[in-house]
DNA sequence: GTTACAATTTAGAATTATTCTAATTAGGCC
DNA sequence: GGCCTAATTAGAATAATTCTAAATTGTAAC
């Protein structure tokens, strides 16, 4: 855990939006300007290799960040753009829904939803 | 439908081994050399929008291109490299595992998965 | 058959998220 | 303090994709 590497976990911890890189540098610049683009892109790739966050990937979209370490996957709202976690249902796995082939041994698995969330009242 | 859209069609469904736009644009060539690869690309995206074709996103890499209009989500063998298609067991809805939200509505969703295969013996 | 029009294709330039490179800096240990 | 390794930095490089403007095609009307 170096100084940049701190701060960057930070700043994902104080707003959990799901920022880009861009996003990230911008806020870790407020309050350490020397930092480069280059080292936000070291450090979430060190954070994320560690598990303490996950790479979010939305069709090519640039890649988010996420600090939720509990299983779960990602919904965006169509309407807002705003991208919730959502937690698995007690006791579900996915897997258990999939034709897998016998043998299958998942180590990475990603869903992303986008839809409609009815606006709030 | 132009003959190039067409083209591009049938190559894909040719061989369903999700190829990238650019294995697209290669094996395309070799029937049609006057074609482009913003063209492929221009196709692909036509194809997409007209629900004939998917574009499956591994993490960042570049996107693949899918025939199979039947629901499925995307397995990838980390030791062959190889992405299988994966159906649904009878009757599963995923969604169903999720805590969504009330009233949320998905219009999209993609599951992609790695994972080891047990080598054919 | 020609003309007019819109949509598509083409080639190449532009964009952009990300990675790479080489030089500098920082931190830990003797 | 000096040494060593790893991390950071700035900027260049990369690569998938998109954009642009010009050329082509296909279609429908006349």
């Amino acid at each position: 855990m170096t100084k940049q590497r701190r701060v960057v976990y930070s700043i994902l911890l104080e707003n959990r939006d799901h920022p880009t890189a861009n996003d990230v540098f911008r806020r870790v610049q407020s309050e350490m300007s020397t930092i480069s683009l280059a080292t936000v892109y070291n450090c979430l790739d060190a954070l994320s290799k560690h598990g303490l966050i996950n790479q979010v990937n939305f069709d090519r979209e640039p890649s988010r960040f996420c600090v939720n370490p509990a299983p779960h996957v990602h919904f965006r709202d169509t309407r807002t753009g705003v991208i919730h976690d959502i937690a698995f249902k007690e006791g579900c796995q996915i897997t258990d829904l999939l034709d897998l082939p016998d043998g299958a041994e998942v180590s990475e698995l990603e869903l992303t939803i986008s839809g409609d969330l009815p606006a709030n009242p």
